[in-house]
DNA sequence: GTGAAAGCGCTAACAT
DNA sequence: ATGTTAGCGCTTTCAC
C-alpha cells in the first residue's frame, strides 16, 4: 500500500505482451471489470471506467482477440474470397461490402484465389479455421470439398456476382447469361448482323463463359449467329484489347460488331478502332461489360452492361449483418448503350429511360 | 428440483463445431496424437497417421486456429494496411507481397485506411489485436498512437512505398522526392520551360506531395520554376485527367509541359491532348508517375517513373519471412521517357540505358 | 510413438 | 457495480 513501486525497473526488452491482468493491477480492479470497460458492456461506474481507460492507455494495452474469440465463441470477421484484385471489378465489390459492413462491428478479411478452384479451396479452409461470422465467395462454381466446407460452416454464406447456378446458401448477383442475351438483342435491334466476340478463355472465368453462352442464345433467338470469336489468356489490359481486335478484324474484315468480354479490352479495342479511323458506330459497333469508370474518359462512350458491382457488395453486407440465410437476390443488369451502338435503323422506341440511367452513373 | 424438464432430447440442429476430441474419438487415439498428425509434427506411425487423416476427412474437421494460436502464441498472419484498393498501385504491391510470402506459411491479411490517418490507426489496432507475426503499412506518416502501437508490437514492421522520412522499423520503397527531382531534370534537359503540375491535394497523400516538392526543387536546380498547377480532390480517373488538363490549359495556354501526379490522370490528359490535335511531344510534353500497365494500350506511350511496386511487395515479404528488423531498402525508381517527352534539343547523351530498360517493362 | 496435465488470455454465468 | 469460477480448443511439456 505504502511504497509499492513496481520493481520491474529497467525491463531489458523481450517484452511479454500485456494482458488484462496488467491493466487490472494498474487500475486496482478485477480483470473482469477491465474487460467490461474495454468492451463497453455491463454497468461500470464512471470513476472506475475512467481509471481503467487511463491505465489501459498508459500501458498501451491492446486486447488479445484470440483469447477473446476463444472464450466468447464469437469472431467479428467476415471472410471474403475473390478471384483477383487486378481486375477492377473486385475492388469495387469490396468497397461496397466494406461500406455495407460499416458500423456493424464486422470486419471483412480478404483472400484471393487467382481464378484457381484449388487455391480457392485452400484459402477457404484457411479462413474457416478462424471461424468467421460469415463468408462471401465469388461465383457459384467451387470444388466439391469447398462446397461441403461452406455448407458445413454453420454461418451465413453469400455467393456473389453471379446468380446462374445452384447456391449453397444465399446468392447476390446478376445473371450473366441474361446480360449476354440482352446485349445480343440490343445489337440485333440496331441492325448489326456480322458479329464477333472477343474474350478470355480462362477455364476459371465462369461468368465470362455464361455471358458468351447467353449472347449466342440471344443471337439465335434473333435468327443470327456468332460470325467469329477470338480468345486470349491472362489478364485483361488495353493492350490485349488492341491485339485481339487487330487479329480478329484481320481475319474477318467485314464484321460489323465486336462484343468484348469486359470493358478493359473493349476500351483497348475502341482506341484501336478510332486510331484506324474506323467508322464507329456506323460501320462497326462495339460493346463491353461491367460499366467501369474507365469508360468515362475515353474519346467515345463504349456501350456496356452495368454489373451493379457496388450494389452487390452492399447487399451481401446487409445479408451478413442480418444473419440471413437462403436468400436469392438477382440485381438488374442494365444495358448502357453509350455511343458505340448506332441507333436502331427502324424508328422503334429508342428507350429514353436507358439514356436517363446512363447519366446516373 | 425433481421435475426440472429441459429434456434436451432431439437436438434440432445448432451443430456444434467439430473439435480435436471428435477426431480423436473417431480415430481411437489421443487428442495429442491427432494434433501431431494434423500439424505434421513429431513422430507418428504411418498406421496411426492414416487412421487420423481418414477420420478427420470423413468428419470434415477444420482445425480451430483461434485455440491453436492462443495455445502456441504463434499466428501465421501478416497484417497489411494500405490506403486504397481503387488505386491500382496497391493491388500490385499486394500481389508482390503475396508472391513473396508463398510457401512461407505466412498469410497476408489486408485492411484499407482510405487515406485517413484515424482510420489507419483503427485498422491497425484491430489487426494488432489478432497478434500477427508481422505488419506492413503504407507510408511513413501515421498518428502518434499508431506509431507507438507499431513500435510496441514486438514483431517486424515494414513501412512500404516511400523512404523519405523516419521509419519505425524497416522501410522498403522509392524516394518520391527524388522521383520528382529526376523528372524535373529530364524535362528541363529536353528543353521544356513553361511547366505545369496536375495532381490531387488530398491531405493524406504524402507521396504525391513529396513528388511535387522534389519536382519543384528539381526545377529550381535547373533555374526554372513551376508555372502553374491544378489540383483535384477524390479518386483518380481518366475523366479527372481530362478535366484538369482542360482547366489548366485554358488558364495557361502557353504551357509546354504537364507533369501529372499519376499515370491515370496523365493518361486522361494525354487522350484529351491528342483529341484536340495538340502536338505532343513537340509543342507540349507530358509525364505521369507509376509505370502502370494501362500506359501500354494508349495511342502514345506516356512518359512516367516506374515505382517498382511489385518489387517493393516482394522485398517486404522477404524481410518478414526472415524476421528482419531495422532494414532500409530504397529501390531505384527509373524514369521511362516514353514518347511524350521530345528528344533533348542539344545532342547530349540521350540515356540509351533508359530506353533499354523501357523495353524491359 | 503416444499420452496426461497444465495453461494460453479472455469472457459467460453466476455470485455478491 | 464488481468479483469469482470455470472453461473456450488447442499446444507445450514432460512422462512413459
Amino acid at each position: 500500500m505504502t511504497a509499492d513501486p513496481p520493481p520491474d525497473t529497467a525491463d531489458p526488452a523481450p517484452r511479454r505482451n500485456l494482458t488484462l491482468r496488467d491493466v487490472s493491477e494498474a487500475a486496482g480492479v478485477s480483470e473482469m471489470t477491465v474487460s467490461r470497460v474495454l468492451r463497453g458492456r455491463g454497468d461500470v461506474s464512471d470513476a472506475t471506467r475512467l481509471r481503467v481507460l487511463a491505465a489501459a492507455r498508459t500501458l498501451g494495452y491492446v486486447p488479445n482477440r484470440i483469447a477473446g474469440a476463444l472464450a466468447s465463441q464469437r469472431v467479428n470477421l467476415i471472410a471474403v474470397v475473390i478471384p483477383s484484385l487486378a481486375n477492377m471489378v473486385f475492388p469495387e465489390v469490396l468497397a461496397g461490402l466494406s461500406e455495407g459492413l460499416e458500423g456493424s462491428g464486422l470486419q471483412p478479411v480478404f483472400g484471393v484465389s487467382d481464378y484457381d478452384p484449388g487455391r480457392e479451396e485452400a484459402v477457404l479452409y484457411e479462413m474457416l479455421s478462424w471461424r468467421p461470422s460469415g463468408l462471401v465467395v465469388a461465383g457459384l462454381e467451387h470444388t466439391a470439398a469447398a462446397r461441403t466446407m461452406l455448407a458445413a460452416a454453420g454461418v451465413p454464406v453469400v455467393e456473389i456476382m453471379d446468380v446462374d447456378g445452384e447456391a449453397i446458401d444465399s446468392v447476390v448477383g446478376v445473371s450473366h447469361r441474361r446480360a449476354g442475351r440482352e446485349m445480343a438483342g440490343t445489337i440485333l435491334a440496331a441492325g448489326y448482323r456480322r458479329i464477333g466476340f472477343l474474350g478470355s478463355n480462362m477455364p476459371g472465368d465462369h461468368r465470362a463463359r455464361k455471358r458468351l453462352e447467353g449472347f449466342v442464345e440471344g443471337l439465335a433467338a434473333g435468327g443470327a449467329t456468332l460470325t467469329d470469336a477470338e480468345f486470349y489468356t491472362g489478364g485483361s489490359s488495353l493492350k490485349t484489347g488492341r491485339e485481339l481486335t487487330a487479329t480478329l478484324l484481320a481475319r474477318q474484315p467485314d464484321l460489323d460488331f465486336l462484343y468484348y468480354a469486359n470493358d478493359v479490352i473493349g476500351a483497348g479495342g475502341l482506341l484501336w478502332c478510332l486510331e484506324r479511323g474506323l467508322d464507329v458506330p456506323r460501320r462497326l459497333g462495339l460493346a463491353g461489360f461491367n460499366g467501369l469508370d474507365l469508360l468515362e474518359g475515353l474519346p467515345m462512350r463504349l456501350a456496356t452492361t452495368d454489373a451493379a458491382r457496388r450494389e452487390i457488395g452492399r447487399a451481401a453486407a446487409t445479408l451478413l449483418r442480418e444473419r440471413r440465410s437462403g436468400v436469392r437476390l438477382e440485381m438488374p443488369n442494365r444495358v448502357l448503350p453509350g455511343q458505340t451502338i448506332r441507333q436502331a435503323p427502324r424508328p422503334q422506341a429508342p428507350g429514353p429511360s436507358s439514356f436517363g440511367k446512363l447519366s446516373g452513373r
